[in-house]
DNA sequence: TTATTTGCAGTTTTT
DNA sequence: CTGCAAATAA
């Protein structure tokens, strides 16, 4: 009988082998020139000014595949973007490009990301070693509520959420409340600095650092511990930063200073499309980085892909007319389209109806869908008359932006209690849920509380669990406190014996959230919306189980903090199938490109801005015109009003400088300007009628 | 302490 | 006209 033969081929070993790497020959053959040029330039200082539409992140992506095609390692490579969603188109299409273990090998994330990462490492070098946590824009105003306190008075009257955006401002502009304090002209700027100072005080207290802190604490980081800046400087050899011309102090330091030892820096950006000056971002970052970054290497692209040539004239004719700029112009890759529209309009229901029918009568034709449409404006009331039209002829519409849930109470308030399982020392988190659900714990209490912890020099937290010392507090209020700490501390030794929606849902039975709805929301129709909002935090968590590999509270709202614009099911319901008309500002829209855009609301005063103007920044707003009108592929649609309601009264309205600009015709005589102070308008006026009496109009 | 009324100001938004 | 925050009433 035949024994089966021993067979040593029955079973293989294979070491995986990873993706091949693609052909730098091939990566840079579909390129022009001047993108080749880009791509190539791998050593030392480039700067890529890349216009509207000129394929930038091809560039981007094709240049990181180029190198790691010619043997650069990935993890050597840092890519900072702005936005999480940035990030993630980033590292997916160079993992399509050179596979994906080494796409997921190189560092592509946000700043504030990278930062996050960084600190976290060094915790004991920045004074927190415990660990710090980050907190939310709701945290920060809470911090300004609170740390403005006596400082606002009858004559410094500034509402928080203006307190906390000077603040932010002040950072990102790399000053010290102290010289904020000096740089004070009248009683509004010495609250702000004074309040400053109070805030940070505040935070420090809970260990908590706000988005900014991030930034300057990795700057901190840097200057105290050179190894450390050594460190990173030696494991990424190759830095790229997108959209470098929204960059702002603390983001240039950060990169300078990694840049420096040796030199590769590659900034892509559009000195054009600068349009976030107001929160920090400084332009002449890009502007001047020729005279930074010396020896340095500068490519434009200005082959548009994107747009008609039509669509393109009109970009370049608005956009020469500023004058602190990278010359550029932009060239169509095809020539031709449809000239662009302008339309006058009565008001602003007669011009939402003109751009609804006119939109649904070209979606009568098998040419065009509802989501080939934008509607663009510049400020967040005027979709208003657009949605109210839309909702009464059914057109299903989406409207980008708005408040993000975050902003909702009810989520804002689980998620504190959240944050205070995992940080019972979180004092922000803890005085935002005190009192909600109502303990009967209000002023008069927290104040006795807040006096007992200074008096004291203990933590706001562990004076709460003194509660029964504090003089002057009521027995019933001090058990109330002791109860929801006692409450919190059991609930936060669950955290990983069972699932976060157990958890979430116990946290909710635990303090009777759901009651709490009841009680604020009569309305059964917006107390199952609020609900549902509870729903969603669930939600979220198990999409985040999903996607960590080690999941747990504390990772969960450290990336809730972090990702707030990438959690599923912003908005309205799913997006779904269905076809829809997108409505967003122009701000929104930047980046994004549709077939037909329509401008609305285009007058002197709403566009450009009044506001901006008397600020002097109508460059400024020239570049959101120009990244309004970049953001058209085929057809472009342009329109103002005679009339306009504002504050419940009917105002006069004329066009916009910028219609004039693009018309190429000077604004007639009776014209006047937005943005002058009172005395000049009028001054303007008289001067108007003047002239139109000497030279009636044609 | 909580509920209601009055007063006032009024871009743009991501991390 | 709206939304928010301080001021006032219950």
């Amino acid at each position: 009988m035949a024994s089966t033969p021993p067979s040593e081929s029955f079973l293989f070993e294979v070491e995986p082998q990873p993706a091949p790497l693609p052909d730098p020959a091939e990566l840079v053959a579909k390129l022009n020139p001047e993108q080749r040029r880009a791509v190539e330039t791998t050593e030392g200082p480039l700067l890529v000014l890349a216009g509207a539409g000129s394929g930038k992140t091809r560039v981007i992506t094709t240049r990181v595949a180029y190198m790691v095609a010619k043997g650069t390692p990935p993890e050597s490579i840092l890519a900072l973007t702005f936005t999480n969603k940035a990030a993630g188109e980033m590292k997916e299409r160079i993992g399509a490009l050179v596979g994906k273990e080494r796409g997921e090998a190189l560092f592509a994330g946000t700043f504030h990301s990278f930062c996050l990462e960084l600190l976290r490492k060094h915790l004991d070098k920045i004074g927190f070693p415990r660990g710090f946590y980050l907190c939310d824009t709701g945290d920060q105003i809470s911090t300004v509520k609170g740390a403005m306190g006596d400082f606002a008075t009858a004559d410094a009257k500034k509402r928080p959420g203006d307190v906390l955006a000077a603040i932010s401002l002040f950072k990102s502009k790399l000053m010290t409340p102290a010289q904020a304090l000096a740089a004070a002209t009248d009683i509004d700027d010495e609250l702000v600095a004074k309040t400053w100072e109070r805030y940070e005080e505040r935070l420090r207290h809970s260990r908590l650092l706000d988005f900014d802190d991030l930034l300057l604490r990795a700057l901190e980081l840097f200057d105290s511990h050179p190894e450390v800046l050594k460190e990173v400087q030696d494991q990424y050899r190759y830095l790229f930063v997108d959209e470098y011309q929204d960059t702002n102090k603390p983001q240039y330091e950060i990169v300078r200073r990694i840049a420096e030892g040796h030199g590769n820096l590659c900034v892509v950006g559009d000195d054009d499309q600068s349009i976030y000056g107001w929160r920090g971002a400084d332009i002449t970052n890009i502007l001047s980085f020729e005279h930074d970054f010396e020896g340095c290497t500068v490519v434009k692209l200005e082959t548009n892909y994107r747009s008609t040539s039509a669509i393109l004239n009109a970009a370049n004719r608005v956009i020469q007319n500023n004058i602190e700029r990278h010359d550029k112009t932009l060239r169509a890759a095809r020539e031709g389209g449809a000239a662009l529209r302008l339309f006058r309009l009565g008001d602003e229901i007669e011009e939402a109806q003109f751009v609804m029918r006119d939109i649904q009568e070209k979606c009568r034709t098998p040419h065009w869908r509802l989501s080939d449409f934008v509607v663009l404006f510049r400020t967040a009331v005027q979709p208003r008359a657009i949605e109210m039209e839309l909702q009464s002829a059914g057109i299903p519409y989406k409207l980008v932006g708005g408040q993000s849930f975050f902003d909702r109470k009810e989520v804002r308030d689980v998620l504190a209690y959240l944050r205070l399982l995992v940080n019972p020392n979180d004092e922000i988190s803890l005085l935002r849920v005190i009192n909600a659900p109502p303990r009967g714990i209000g002023r008069t209490s927290l104040d006795r509380v807040l006096d007992f912890a200074a008096s004291k020099e203990i933590s706001i937290s562990s004076a709460f669990d003194r509660a029964a010392e504090i003089p002057g507090l009521s027995p019933t209020v001090a058990k109330t406190v002791a109860d929801l700490r006692r409450l919190l501390a059991t609930l936060g030794g669950m955290q990983h014996s069972i699932s976060m929606e157990a958890l979430i849902d116990r946290t909710l039975e635990g303090v009777n959230y759901r009651a709490e709805l009841e009680r604020c929301y009569p309305d059964p129709v917006a107390r199952e919306k609020r609900s549902r909002s509870l729903d969603d935090i669930k939600r979220w968590a198990e999409w985040h189980k999903e996607r960590k590999k080690r999941p747990s509270l504390k990772s969960f709202l450290g990336d809730l903090a972090l990702n707030a614009g990438e959690i599923p099911g912003r908005g309205e319901k799913e997006e779904g199938p269905i076809e829809r008309l997108t409505l967003m500002t122009l701000h929104a829209a930047k980046g994004l490109e549709f077939p037909q855009v329509y401008m609305i609301g285009l007058e002197e005063g709403l566009m450009p801005h009044g506001r901006s103007a008397k600020e002097g920044n109508i460059e400024e707003e020239r570049r959101l015109m120009y990244v309004g009108i970049t953001r058209a592929k085929l057809e472009l649609t342009l329109s103002h009003t005679r009339e306009r309601n504002k504050f419940g009264t009917r105002v006069k309205s004329m066009p916009s400088r910028f219609v004039y600009e693009l018309k190429g015709t000077p604004p007639p005589d009776d014209w006047i300007p937005a943005g002058l102070e009172p005395e000049e308008r009028k001054a303007a006026k008289k001067k108007a009628k003047r002239k139109a009496r000497k030279r009636p109009a044609r």
